[in-house]
Order: C-alpha cells, then sequence, then structure tokens
RNA sequence: GGGGGCUUAGCUCAGCGGGAGAGCAUCCGCUUUGCAAGCGGAGGGUCAAGAGUUCGAAUCUCUUAGCCUCCA
C-alpha cells in the first residue's frame, strides 16, 4: 500500500514540473498578440540558426543551434560519462495500474525505488538515465491555448539507486546546463530552489558551484518536498526534499524580478527546468506533540526529470514550445495545407493540431488503439480535439493524418520504434478524421433543423445543445458558432446543468459490476499458503486439503489444496475440471479459480465428506487435452496472422475453452477471404509440421530481451514462463517463430492440435477484431455437422450439395414470382366478384350514397384495392366491402368534407361484425368475422 | 461498466398506430448533336433479427445484434 501512494505522489510531483506555471490554480494567461508577432520572428531566426549553425554564436551559448534530439543525446550522453547505463524510455502504456499512461521518468524505476534489484536487459546498474516520454491527457482544454501545457512531453532523467545523492546530482545537473561543453548556459543566470531546511543543498549550491545566495530560495513542503507536503500530511515511507533549477530567459520575456516570482511563482522569465528530487527520508507519522518523525533511510535514492521541451526552448531562445525546432515545421505545414498563416487567435488551432498530432501518434505507435472505453477513448478524445481546430481552420478532409511523417521525422532519433510504425499511425488517424466528419456533418444537420424549428427565439436551450454533443457527439463550440451566425445564443449554464447530471449517472452507474460475492472468500484464502500447481506435467496428483469453504453455489464447496494438477483460470484459458478422489469418498471438480498464488476448487461432493487435513488425489478430466490443442492453436492463429496481417497486429484478449477459443487483436479492416483462406492454412501447415512445443521459467528481463511477445497492460511477476513453437516448414519455407509469456497449457507438438478451422471474423471494437476459431476434435466434429447440413439441405431440394447455391436461387426467383401471381389472382378473384361494381348494394344513408359489397375469401391489402375500384366504378360517396376476415371503409374527399367518418362507420360495423378496428375519415380497416352482420348493420349506423 | 441515438430501395434519408415514400443512381421510351440536360415510365424493400401489445405494427413495448455518440 505505501509503495503504491507514495509512487503516486512521486508522480504528482513529476507531473508538477510540466504545469508548474498553473499549479497554483492560477490559470495561465492566454496568448498575448504581440507574443505571437515576435514568435515568428524568433522562429524564422531559430530554424535559420538550426540550418546555419554556426560553431559559436556571439549573443549566445555554444549550444544555441542545437535541436531537440541533440539535446536528448546530449543529456544521455553526459550521464553516460558519469557513468549511468543509458536505458530505453518505457511506452506510454503505464507500467503499472496506478495510472492510464506513463507520466513521470521515475514510473518503470518504482520497483528499484522500493529495493528491488538493479538488473535491467541491457545489464545491472544503479545508475541510469533515460528518455521518457510522458503522456498526459485529463487536462487537456489548456493545450494550445497557453504557453507550455504540453499533452505529451519529455522528461529527461538521472536515477540512483542507493548510489551516488544530493552532492553529484547537483553537481551533474550544474555541470549539464552550465559547461560549454554542453548546454552553457550562463551561470548567471541560473536561479534554484531549495527546501526551506535544506541546508546541506544550499552549501552545494553556493560553496561548490559559486551560485549567489539571492539566487536561491527557500520554499516549504508545499513545493519543494516530494511527496508534498509529506511531513505533516503522509503518506508514510520514503519522501525528502527537493531543488528546482530556473533559468532566466531576460527582461524581453518579461519585467518581472526573481523576488517577485518567489512572491508569486508566477513568471514567463523564469522558466523551471530541473527537478532533483533527494528521498533521504522514511516518514513513520507524527510524534505525541504533532511534529513529523523522519528517520534517515537506509540507501538513498536520486530521482530528476529534466524538461526535454524547456530546456530547447532556452537553448533555442523561442518563447514557447509551439516554436521549437519540432513543432516549428509542424505549424509551418498545417498553415500550409489550411491556407491559414500561424497569426491572430486562429493560431490556437495551428498549436492544438500540431501538439496533438505529435502526441496521439505517439500513443498509437505504443500500441494503443482508438476506441469507445478506457486509454483508447481518452487519446480518441485527444484526437477530435485536434480534428475540430482542424475543422475551424477550413480543413473539411481529412488531413492530419498527413502531419504524420513529420513528426515521425522529427521524433525518430529518439524513438526509433515509430518509423516502422508511421503507417498504421496514418491509418488510424485518418478513419477517425473521417469518422468525425461524419459526426460533424450529422451534427451540423441536425442543428440546422433546431435552429429552424426555433423560429423567432433566440436562445437554443441546453439541453439541445447537450443532446447534441452527448448522443451525436457535436462539440458546444461549434454548436455556438454556428448558432451565432443565426443571431442564436445558446444555453451555457442549462448545457453544463445537463452535462453534470450525465456525469452523475455514468458514474453511479459503474459503481456496481464488480464481484463482490467472491470477496469473502478471499479474505479467508489470504493466509494460506500458495498454491503448488504441477498441472503442466502431471494429470493426477495428491494433495492435502488445506481449506473447505462453502462454493459459489448452494451445495458446492471451494476446496483449497497444498498441491494441485487442476489449472485455474487465467490467461484467457478456463479453469480445469476433473475429479477428486479420498478416502471414503469422491467428488466433481467443476471449475478451478485462483486468488493470487491460492488455487480455489469449486466441488460438487458426490459421496463421503471432505474436511481440512484429508489427503486427496486430483484426477483433470479429459477437456484439459482439448484446452491444450486450443490454446497451443491461439499461439499460431497470433503468429500467422502476425505473418499474413503485418505486425501492426498485436492481441487484445483471448479466450481459451475446451470447446473453442477466441482471439481478440488490433487490426483496421475486416480480413478479406483470402487472408482468411491464408492464415488457416498457414496454421494447418504448422500443424501438420508437428514442430515441438517447449516452455521454461526465465526472468522477465531474459524474456523480454529475446523478444517474446507479452500483453500491453499485463502485469508479469519477475519470474515468467515462456511458450515457444518455432521450426521450418521444408516444402513451403513458412517457418514459425511464435514466443509468448504464458502461464497456459499446451500440447507437447503441435501435429497434437489435429485439425483447425476458423470459423469467424468480427469486430468488437473500433481497431480490434475477433477470430473464433476450432482445434482437434471440436474441429473435425464442426465440418462434419456442416456436412451434414449441407447433405440434408440439398436432399430437401433434390439437388447436390455444390448445386445448392444455385437450386435457392432459382427457388427465390419461382417463389417471387409466384406470390406475383397470387397477388393478381386475387385481385381477379375480387374483381370477378364485384362485377363490373353492379353486384354493389347501393343506397342512400344519411345523406351519402354508399355502396356495399359482400366478397368472401378476399383479405386486407386486397379489400383496399377492391374499394377502391368500387369507389371508382360505382361513383358512390361512401363505400363498404367486407368478407368474413376483414371490413374495409373508404369515403371520398368531398363525403369527408360534408362530415363522412370512415374511422367511425367502421367501428360501429366491426362491433357488429364480430370484431374491432379503426381508421381516418377517409380510409379505415377491421378484422372481422361475420360480414353478413357487419352489413346488416349498415342502416342503424348513420 | 453506464447513459443517449441510429438501423426503411444500390446510395442519402423522410414517414413514427390504419394504403411503404422522396431525391440521387439503374433500366426503358420520348425530346435534345453540348457542360451534373429535359419530359414520361419501369424495375428495385423479410422497414436489422426475434418475441409481445393490438382488429391492425416500419411506427408502441421487450430481447438480441451491428453501428454512432457521451461519460466512468
Amino acid at each position: 500500500m505505501r509503495s503504491a501512494s507514495s509512487a503516486n505522489a512521486q508522480t504528482e510531483q513529476c507531473l508538477d514540473l510540466a504545469t508548474a506555471w498553473s499549479k497554483h490554480g492560477q490559470p495561465e494567461a492566454e496568448y498575448p498578440q504581440s507574443r505571437i508577432a515576435q514568435s515568428q520572428a524568433t522562429l524564422r531566426a531559430a530554424i535559420l540558426a538550426v540550418m546555419t549553425a554556426p560553431e559559436s554564436s556571439p549573443a549566445s551559448p555554444s549550444a544555441r543551434h542545437l535541436t531537440t534530439a541533440d539535446i536528448r543525446r546530449k543529456f544521455l550522453e553526459f550521464f553516460q560519462s558519469k557513468e549511468h547505463l543509458i536505458l530505453p524510455g518505457h511506452p506510454v502504456v503505464a507500467p503499472d495500474p496506478t495510472t492510464m499512461f506513463t507520466v513521470a521518468g521515475m514510473q518503470q524505476f518504482k520497483p528499484q525505488f522500493m529495493g528491488a534489484p538493479a538488473v535491467f536487459n541491457e545489464g545491472a546498474s544503479k545508475r541510469v538515465t533515460t528518455a521518457q516520454k510522458c503522456v498526459r491527457m485529463d487536462d487537456i482544454e489548456n493545450v494550445g491555448r497557453t504557453r507550455r501545457h504540453l499533452s505529451l512531453f519529455e522528461m529527461m532523467g538521472n536515477f540512483s539507486f542507493g548510489d551516488y545523492f544530493k552532492r553529484d546530482t547537483i553537481a551533474w545537473a550544474w555541470e549539464f546546463l552550465t559547461s560549454p561543453e554542453w548546454m552553457g548556459f550562463e551561470p548567471e543566470r541560473m536561479y534554484v530552489t531549495i527546501y526551506v531546511d535544506d541546508d546541506e543543498a544550499f552549501r552545494y549550491w553556493t560553496e561548490d558551484h559559486g551560485l549567489p545566495a539571492d539566487h536561491i530560495h527557500r520554499f516549504g513542503a508545499d513545493e519543494n518536498f516530494w511527496p508534498a507536503d509529506a511531513p505533516l500530511k503522509g503518506p508514510n515511507g520514503p519522501c525528502g526534499p527537493c531543488s528546482e533549477i530556473y533559468y532566466d530567459r531576460g527582461p524581453k520575456y518579461g519585467d518581472d524580478t526573481w523576488a517577485e516570482y518567489a512572491d508569486t511563482r508566477e513568471s514567463a522569465r523564469f522558466l523551471e527546468v530541473w527537478n532533483l528530487v533527494f528521498p533521504e527520508f522514511d516518514r513513520q507519522g507524527l510524534d505525541e506533540n504533532g511534529e513529523p518523525i523522519l528517520a534517515p533511510l537506509p540507501f538513498k535514492n536520486i530521482d530528476t526529470g529534466m524538461g526535454l521541451e524547456r530546456v530547447a526552448s532556452v537553448v533555442q531562445d523561442v518563447p514557447d514550445f509551439y516554436t521549437n525546432d519540432i513543432f516549428a515545421p509542424i505549424i509551418g505545414k498545417i498553415a500550409e495545407l489550411s491556407g491559414r498563416p500561424y497569426e491572430g487567435e486562429q493560431s490556437v488551432s495551428h498549436r492544438v493540431i500540431a501538439e496533438h498530432a505529435r502526441s496521439v501518434s505517439m500513443v498509437i505507435a505504443d500500441g494503443v488503439a482508438l476506441s469507445n472505453t478506457g486509454r483508447g477513448y481518452v487519446v480518441r478524445k485527444v484526437l477530435r480535439r485536434a480534428s475540430r481546430h482542424a475543422y475551424l481552420l477550413g480543413l473539411n478532409e481529412p488531413s492530419i493524418y498527413q502531419l504524420v511523417p513529420l513528426v515521425v521525422e522529427k521524433m525518430k532519433d529518439g524513438y526509433p520504434e515509430l518509423v516502422a510504425e508511421q503507417e498504421r499511425i496514418q491509418a488510424a488517424i485518418k478513419a477517425e478524421e473521417e469518422r468525425f466528419l461524419r459526426t460533424l456533418e450529422g451534427g451540423i444537420q441536425r442543428l440546422s433543423g433546431l435552429l429552424e424549428d426555433l423560429g423567432r427565439e433566440k436562445v437554443l436551450s441546453g439541453e439541445d445543445a447537450f443532446t447534441l454533443y452527448d448522443t451525436y457527439g457535436f462539440p458546444l463550440d461549434l454548436t455556438q458558432e454556428i448558432a451565432a451566425e443565426h443571431g442564436v445564443e445558446v444555453d451555457v449554464t442549462g448545457y453544463e446543468l445537463a452535462l453534470e447530471r450525465a456525469q452523475e449517472t455514468a458514474r453511479a452507474g459503474s459503481r456496481f459490476g464488480k464481484s463482490e460475492l467472491f470477496d469473502a472468500g478471499a479474505e479467508a484464502v489470504q493466509n494460506l499458503p500458495q498454491t503448488e500447481f504441477v498441472g503442466y506435467d502431471q494429470l493426477d496428483a495428491e494433495g492435502d486439503v488445506l481449506a473447505v469453504l462453502e462454493g459459489e453455489t448452494a451445495g458446492h464447496k471451494t476446496v483449497v489444496l497444498s498441491r494441485t494438477p487442476f489449472y485455474a483460470e487465467g490467461g484467457g484459458e478456463v479453469g480445469d475440471t476433473g475429479r477428486l478422489e479420498w478416502s471414503g469418498g469422491e467428488g466433481r471438480v467443476l471449475d478451478t479459480r485462483r486468488v493470487g498464488g491460492v488455487f480455489l476448487h469449486e466441488v460438487e461432493v458426490l459421496s463421503g465428506e471432505l474436511s481440512q487435513g484429508q489427503s486427496v488425489r486430483g484426477v483433470v478430466g479429459p477437456e484439459r487435452a482439448a484446452i491444450q490443442r486450443h490454446h497451443t492453436a491461439t499461439h499460431l492463429l497470433h503468429a500467422a496472422l502476425r505473418a499474413v496481417l503485418g505486425s501492426g497486429v498485436r492481441q487484445a484478449g483471448s479466450l481459451v475453452a475446451p470447446g473453442r477459443l477466441r482471439f481478440d487483436f488490433t487490426h483496421t479492416a475486416a480480413l478479406s477471404q483470402e487472408e482468411l483462406a491464408a492464415v488457416e492454412s498457414l496454421v494447418s501447415r504448422w500443424v501438420s509440421a508437428n514442430f515441438p512445443v517447449s516452455w521454461q521459467e526465465m526472468p522477465i528481463d531474459e524474456a523480454k530481451a529475446a523478444g517474446a511477445t507479452a500483453l500491453f497492460g499485463e502485469k508479469y511477476g519477475d519470474t515468467v514462463r515462456v511458450v515457444r513453437v518455432e521450426g521450418d516448414v521444408d516444402y513451403s519455407g513458412q517457418a514459425v517463430s511464435s514466443m509468448e509469456l504464458c502461464g497456459g497449457a499446451h500440447v507437447r507438438r503441435t501435429g497434437d492440435i489435429g485439425a483447425f478451422v476458423l470459423l469467424s471474423d468480427e469486430n468488437v471494437a473500433a481497431g480490434v477484431r475477433r477470430i473464433e476459431a476450432l482445434a482437434g476434435e471440436a474441429a473435425t466434429a464442426w465440418v462434419r455437422e456442416r456436412l451434414s447440413a449441407s447433405a440434408k439441405a440439398a436432399a430437401l431440394l433434390n439437388t447436390s450439395p455444390e448445386s445448392l447455391e444455385d437450386r435457392i436461387a432459382g427457388l427465390q426467383g419461382q417463389l417471387k414470382a409466384s406470390e406475383k401471381e397470387v397477388a393478381n389472382v386475387k385481385r381477379q378473384l375480387a374483381e370477378a366478384q364485384m362485377g363490373g361494381g353492379g353486384s354493389a348494394d347501393t343506397r342512400e344513408l344519411g345523406g351519402f350514397q354508399v355502396a356495399s359489397l359482400k366478397l368472401s375469401g378476399i383479405e386486407g391489402g386486397e379489400l383496399r384495392g377492391a374499394a377502391d375500384r368500387l369507389l371508382e366504378q360505382s361513383g358512390a360517396d361512401i363505400v363498404v366491402i367486407a368478407s368474413d376476415k376483414g371490413l374495409v371503409v373508404k369515403a371520398t374527399k368531398d363525403a369527408v368534407a360534408k362530415g363522412a367518418h370512415a374511422g367511425q362507420l367502421v367501428g360501429k360495423l366491426a362491433a357488429a361484425g364480430g370484431g374491432k378496428g379503426g381508421g381516418r375519415p377517409d380510409m379505415a380497416q377491421a378484422g372481422i368475422t361475420d360480414a353478413a352482420g357487419a352489413l346488416g348493420a349498415l342502416e342503424t349506423a348513420f
């Protein structure tokens, strides 16, 4: 618990660096116009400087011509020269479930900060350095509107796991920033903040580096402590002071002074570029006087974060991130595509599009698929915000995807994986842009309908505006803009009320749905030892009963054994079933689940008693063999999909059961028949080649280094099991190479799978497809069933299965022709009975000429047709046609005008004819059973 | 996980208890030596699937599926 919460606080601390300018609740000022003109000029100068790159520019530090990529590289090189191990940053998909995305440089090192050995794929080292892409998408409304909110930013970090401490990290930060060999910042422009009583840091800054005392400011625990306010408020655990480094960008960025900054903590001139955190205490609560107890930590860590974009803006002397070497060209491209220059109010849109295009590309590259839920939804929202701004710039065709090559070009130095993913990123963004533009179009149509209905009212209700947003995805600001064009205002207060209400119901709704049923059992099981699982090799094993609990359904028991051959549900594979035997009794195992490392067997006791301490024999049932076939088949399917569709395929979930397998994976388009056939035959070939399947346990780092496929968002322990299928098919050259982290049960050789058949490919979410398939007996049984079904169908139609298609098409044609003919015949029958209208009985009733006619064997539609013809032929005002199935009354327009009402008439007649009915004044019908009775009531009905 | 909406002709959609429609597209005539031509006509539908309510359901209710959308 302690580790998670303090880690979380750490995370927030790092985020604060990125948003320091707004952390005190003061929203940042909107973009000042004068600064934009200035920034354009500076932008050109910066780009020019980058391109011509003189060895040393007189007006600036020697580092001024560095690109962002240069700075990133130099940072890593610098710390490598200080004996740090360069590690790759973690994907933006968070390494732990406490956050949705990776939000801090240290996040992947939480285990090391908690004492785990500092051993990585790249080697063992207590000093590491990384470039970490961090994603923060929960507060995107400010991105583009302010100087330096970004939804994706890069944290350069150097970390010590119980190695060097405060003095070294201060010295290195100073050297990297001020040495002309590295960043070359002028020392007289450097300022730092320290924790109020951190005299040690003060000494290092002043004595080691000659920083004047008036360039150092002391802040309290709210500002210069990690986690913020930890001494008084907790949490307990590792904590410590921190020191932030600022750079004075000079009076052209504002007239404020450092003293003013210390007071208001708001400044455009003084830019925080680096935060050094010194966790040196173990908080152990408060003493009797309410003072915090801060014991020294046995080993001290260092955790730092240098904001790459911030340092780059200092180095390049640009007023904000958007004029740096990464964003400037992207913004230029947006101006080019839209034909709208980067100036004035609309420049917000350029910034939003550029920033979001970069962050969304990076996130998609790390395997996040745009979707309607969770992480995928957050990314989609960000992309839609960009799309909306593109629309505001007059881009009403997909265009953001065209920025991707630029993003890749600018970022690939630090993140080479982008290159291989470029096409996939573009496809995903383009598809989403198309969808959004369709949504906008529909919304515009709907909105203009609403505006028309408004008439002379000048306010569109908040309800309507909210429905547009909530149901049709049409954003409020566009609603306002279009309404304004019609001189209509939008009731924003009403909109916000409706939004709040909707959020409330969504929250309330999602609170349920957790299975609380099982929690009681989980507690009882918590203190039991881990179950020894032997089921990979043995299907029959002895164990002792450690606990017997009430089962999930009445009469069943939940049994915990010391040792078991039963596999517990996990990794998509269902739990094992089978038998338990003991002296004096036996039971059926219906399901096996696990809580942590404790296996729970759901048992139906057939005879005898089960009690704690008893020795029992577990025998796994025959379903296991079928499960193993399906599980290995799933791995082959995964490999085949990647072979046929490309490496864009990533597993997104799976189910392995004795009777079938289901595999979800990321892919944007439906699979063609050819692709399905290719995948199926590839798997079949690998099956018949009878490759060996092997598995072994190894440290997770080793497995990842070997290239084993791990699942996104899945948590693995230190030791993992790797299942491998490798081999080459002699006659086709189609090699299989499958290596997955997997705890499931598998067959020994691929040949054991037997048969393999793909059943279906369907869409489960945007960008995710699902394949169902069968292996072994389930597959052959399915094929047999299909064959016999088509044989039976063919027999019914007196044809062969091969010509079923033609035969059915032929019959359909015949059926349609027959239906038409029947309709014709019925019409003729009605006409014959009408005898050209002559057989109708016409009389005057209630001032109308009323023609009535009794037909037999005619119903519904034909009665109406007959009534039409009778109305024409007889020249009557009202016609009544009845059969023993129905009744139709029609009246001419004139008759209706004079007060005739077919609907009322039919009600009375139907009642007399044993039925009910109704209709319009000019036409009405009823279902009746007695035609004579209905017609007999004609006189009295008027 | 929860809320809202949609599904009708090849396409875009209207209709929302009482005869399945429009525009575009297709085909056939006529007119016209021309740019999205004009006029007349025809073909094309399991109104997503299933159950229910009703004398009667595209229309109301429920279930299911697919899609869109907002939220967690």
